[in-house]
DNA sequence: CCAATTGTTCAATAACTTTTGAACTAAGGA
DNA sequence: TCCTTAGTTCAAAAGTTATTGAACAATTGG
């Protein structure tokens, strides 16, 4: 079972940056970015919102192809899609995660720490 | 007669980032790059829709900090806040004009040249 | 098998955004 | 003064997005 992803090649700069421009999903990509490396379940961002609420951004952030979300069993893996921004928006993601990163207007993901996940 | 605008510490990431995720938007902000140091007033964009409608873009790119519009006789002469976004957001301006500049999906302002404006 | 965990889907609603035309204001030129 | 040009404001309509709870599906662990 898999997720429906855009191509590298189909997403769109407006796309992307409607998308960014919500500061639930701006919260979430910040998270990621802080925690590149490391795949987050749908549930590390409850903080942010409710389940329903979280999954509804977070397929917007998947359809946008800013995310890219893996099933491991009833986990869905989430990660930056960094390469294919880049390579496609150069310095576009740097630009907004430095931003982000400076926002105390942001809702944050809570300082609890990561639970470790079972494949 | 002056027009409103956020000062440069007003300025919100997620705002900007979500007016510039409309693709007329976006449009105007391109061009404006283009031109910079040139100031045009808002029937430079009329190719991009109608009067009413631009005014009501070009007013919401001006409350989010990232146009300026300055009030010469009759027209409004808006310009990049170049300085201001670079200030707040580094790098972030120029990574959407690059990834704006070669998005041919993006609606154009038309090869006309800039009419000369009157004080 | 049963229960718990993870996350999705659906339908309803609320809230916002975009687009439109008609009416308007304000300045400039004849 | 009268006409034109530039742009705004308003209200209505249309469309889109965000949020919610209830019901559902799929996997895992006991």
């Amino acid at each position: 079972m898999t997720l429906p992803h855009p191509n590298a090649d189909q997403i769109s700069l407006p796309n992307v940056l409607a998308v960014l421009g919500d500061p639930t999903r701006l919260a979430i990509v910040r998270y990621l970015a802080s925690k590149e490396g490391v795949a987050l379940n749908c549930s590390q961002f409850l903080d942010l919102g409710s389940k329903t609420n979280l999954s509804y951004h977070l397929a917007k952030l998947r359809e946008a192809g800013v995310t890219r979300a893996e099933v491991v069993g009833t986990n869905r893996m989430i990660t930056l899609r960094r390469a294919d921004l880049d390579a496609r928006f150069p310095g576009l993601l740097d630009s907004v995660i430095a931003a982000a990163g400076e926002d105390k207007a942001l809702p944050m993901v809570g300082g609890a720490d990561e639970i470790e996940i079972q494949a």
